[in-house]
DNA sequence: CTGAAAGCGCTTACAG
DNA sequence: CTGAAAGCGCTTACAG
């Protein structure tokens, strides 16, 4: 099942056959119709392989993401998926563990026209690779140092001042904050400082007092971290660890700490997370939809002519519940 | 950067350098160096589109998920994409709502050589798809009528069994199953009733009074599947059901039932869903990873020589921790 | 508005 | 053990 096979059936030439289906030069109605006709009929697809050796385009997008068990990481690969059907586009998935090497072969080989990454953190070994590359990239998530690369984030910086607002407005004088995983830190993801510096600067600008620790994922260590944040009582806790939300909530009760009347939490956290629990929780969500789109656009426009590389950054909007209250 | 630049560099024929690459004839050891240099030198990578347009071999696989908010999906997404790599294919992701017609195309246009299918459910309209393809097919999670299409999954009915049978084993005489949404019965994703089935089989040959329910994800199911279940005063629960296991376990403390010293639980679900509660949880996990593998070796077998369709159930595995003791 | 043909970069019979 | 050449199925200048 070929183009001669659809021209033979169309009664015209290949090269035809080819130009419906670009729409690079003007056809015909008539020869448009039988052509379509024919490509329906014989259920025609063109092989891609063929038109990527001669085009030199794939339409494939590679994403690399860190296959771990997240449904942050989820909602991203989700979200990229859709994005990228809806410009035609297929999606390979490479792992974050292959490393640079997979980058180059992908590349190399033409498997794919580009590259969307997730996670590039600070002196991250396939910087180098993607910068060497001269394709298209887009990240998901800035990192620490500035690169010459594109991406797109939420705001983490504002998303942590938002929560601080949100609770100063409440009449919250004293906040705390469970962080992610000291090993985020560490490896230099660059949300996680963000996050905190933006929470720190608006409770200075509002004159709270915060106090943050960050916390991994295992129940000693939500103990260790809640009982030196809950030493100066807090009336008001920030949550920027999806992973150990449940545990964190299931600990505050164990406590004896009512939410919101004893303390008000706002999380960040998908909103799958916010409302299963007895108490729907206020929450900043990652807009993983809109990133995701927003990379597979910048992605595309990149393909079309070489364009300066960019970092948008989305405004994190506060989505109030039950979980925050005024102090009481 | 091609084929002929690595033969012009290494002083023989493009032939040859096929041959090297491809190990299908025997190459004089100076030969071999010579070409095996210049390949590193110039990193060089064959061209993808070229090969399968001369071999009718992509060397990727398509896996169809479906794309939600989910630790196993996302195990599952992870170990295939693993287990692919481990096999030098590359991993095509399409979501599970694109439907029949993106099996077509990506088959069809020599995107993809065979498809690894999650989720497929009773009276599913890709199956009569996937049989019309004639390529290698390997479902994860086997139908509930069986089709003519290979497939790899937990044996659940042992599953529900095993759950039973360490519950009976320490004592208990009275249990209940906190199931997964009524929605996942209707669709018809056979793992549920088999499941249940499973349960109920061996609640009967242990003489264990057994009593079950499904769970929708959000509060109100929670409890009022709780409400329900807890009537008759089980002293085991199993959980089937992922998402609302943190919820049941919150519900379970405010209901004053300590886990296991008031009713043992046993879970279904991942490692670290089970280890990051204040109590350790007993588990049946599913095996994401072995499935993984497997069906990408089954794949690999089927687009080796054509083999005839065969379904795989892993036996579980119990995994004893905290939160099952002896009934008091 | 349409066609004939070169060329994209591989693999693999065919030949030696 | 190695090479020259046909062919895989497209696209796109070139020509009319």
């Amino acid at each position: 099942m070929t183009i001669i096979d659809v021209a033979r059936a169309a009664g015209v030439a290949p090269s035809t056959v080819s130009y419906v289906l670009s729409g690079k030069r003007s056809i015909s109605p008539q020869t448009r119709r039988a052509v379509e006709q024919s490509i329906r009929k014989l259920g025609y697809h063109p092989h891609a392989g063929a038109r990527s050796l001669a085009t030199s385009r794939t339409n494939v997008l590679a994403l690399v993401a860190p296959l771990r068990e997240d449904l942050t990481v989820m909602d991203f690969v989700a979200a990229v998926a859709t994005a990228a059907r809806n410009h035609d586009q297929d999606l390979l998935l490479l792992t974050k563990d292959e490393g640079p090497a997979a980058l180059r072969r992908v590349i190399s080989s033409a498997i794919a026209d580009a590259l969307i990454v997730m996670e590039v953190e600070a002196a991250d070994p396939r910087v180098p690779t993607l910068l060497a590359l001269d394709r298209p990239v887009v990240l998901i998530g800035a990192p620490d140092q500035p690169v010459d690369l594109s991406s797109v984030d939420l705001d983490f910086a504002a998303a942590g001042g938002r929560c601080v607002e949100h609770l100063a407005d409440l009449g919250h004088r004293s906040i705390a904050m469970v962080g992610p995983a000291p090993s985020v830190y560490q490896r230099g993801i660059s949300s996680a400082g963000r996050f905190l510096s933006g929470l720190t600067d608006a409770a200075q600008a509002h004159g709270v007092v915060a106090k943050a620790r960050p916390c991994a994922h295992n129940y000693d260590a939500v103990r260790a971290c809640l009982d030196a944040l809950l030493a100066t009582e807090p009336t008001g806790l920030v949550v920027n660890n999806e992973a150990v939300l449940p545990t964190v909530l299931a600990e505050l009760h164990r406590r004896g700490l009512r939410v919101p009347d004893d303390i008000s939490v706002v999380a960040v956290c998908s909103d799958s997370a916010a409302t299963s629990g007895a108490v729907p929780l206020t929450t900043v969500p990652i807009p993983t939809v809109e990133l995701g789109e927003l990379a597979v656009e910048m992605i595309i426009r990149q393909l079309g002519r070489d364009a300066q590389p960019e970092t948008r950054l989305l405004a994190p909007r506060l989505t109030p519940r039950a979980s925050t209250a005024l102090r009481s």
